[in-house]
DNA sequence: AACTATTTATAAGA
DNA sequence: TTCTTATAAATAGTT
């Protein structure tokens, strides 16, 4: 694609495919990011490296993805003769459930690494309000910068006039 | 990207919406496929369109590389015993990792837009000290996910002794 | 669906 | 590994 064109067959050298692949997987994860945020897509990305180890993009998560595809997958074998209103209320109490679950996966992670680390007898580094706290934050900063965008589009209107 | 440079921001209009996700999901696909061939990697991408239409790309096959993957990962009531601790340890780092990527965008975007207002030598509507604060925050939180990984691997340490 | 002016991705090199 | 850069590929706006 560049330097020179290659062909889109398996490369032989195995540091040419290691590079290649880093190179590749973070525009492949680029390229999945922007798609989600353009189009407001859900989107889910899972790649093996050469030497197995796992890499992955998600929006809203892998998982919410992951399992939103494959329980609507099983298509040819559904049965019939259950009206489609009935099936499409079913997904959604599912899909309502599943993202219901991640949030709180996401709000039990803190808790119970430090669970785990009381059992152990390691100090605790961290306190749950600061996970809390930094949530509020990333919020707070999401907001400030929306401020910004709206002031700027602002501006443009009043230097158009 | 091309007439003219894009903001990646949500498209507004439903229309371009629909036309750029078909486009880009052409493009991700492709990428994913090149991915695969060069690199001999298993690769899996799930994509729910604005009308929340599925369309999935995979090697050797969706399923296989979710199935793959989602088997690796932790669930919070796993079996004691086992490698619980490396398995979330992975997820924290995906996850840090995340953190890092959606800093290191706001930042950008941050500074992207306090070069066009200079440019436009229009007056700022906002103050610096919101950004600065906004960046403390965002420090914060780094140093609140830097903790949590120190501890994840003081954990680590414990338990392989 | 096609076209094309530009932007973006990236293979090879440093 | 990370950066550079020449060139190929992707794509936003248009027709």
């Amino acid at each position: 694609m560049v330097r020179r064109k290659i062909e889109i067959t398996e490369l032989k050298d195995s540091n040419t495919k290691q590079v290649t692949f880093s190179k590749r997987r973070t525009g492949l994860f680029k390229k999945a990011n922007e798609l989600s945020i353009l189009c407001g897509a859900e989107v889910a990305v899972v790649v093996f490296s050469p030497g197995n180890n796992p890499y992955s993009f998600g929006h809203p998560s892998v998982d919410v993805v992951a399992d939103k595809f494959l329980k609507q997958e099983p298509k040819s074998n559904d049965v019939q003769g259950t009206s489609t209103e009935v099936a499409d209320m079913d997904r959604l109490n599912q899909q309502l459930s599943d993202v219901q679950n991640e949030i709180l996966e996401e709000q039990k992670k803190a808790a119970e690494l430090n669970e785990r680390m009381k059992q152990k007898g390691v100090t605790q580094l961290f306190q749950p309000k600061e996970l809390q706290g930094s949530n509020l934050e990333i919020q707070k900063m999401k907001d400030c910068y929306d401020a910004i965008e709206v002031s700027e589009y602002m501006l443009l209107l009043a230097k158009n006039q």
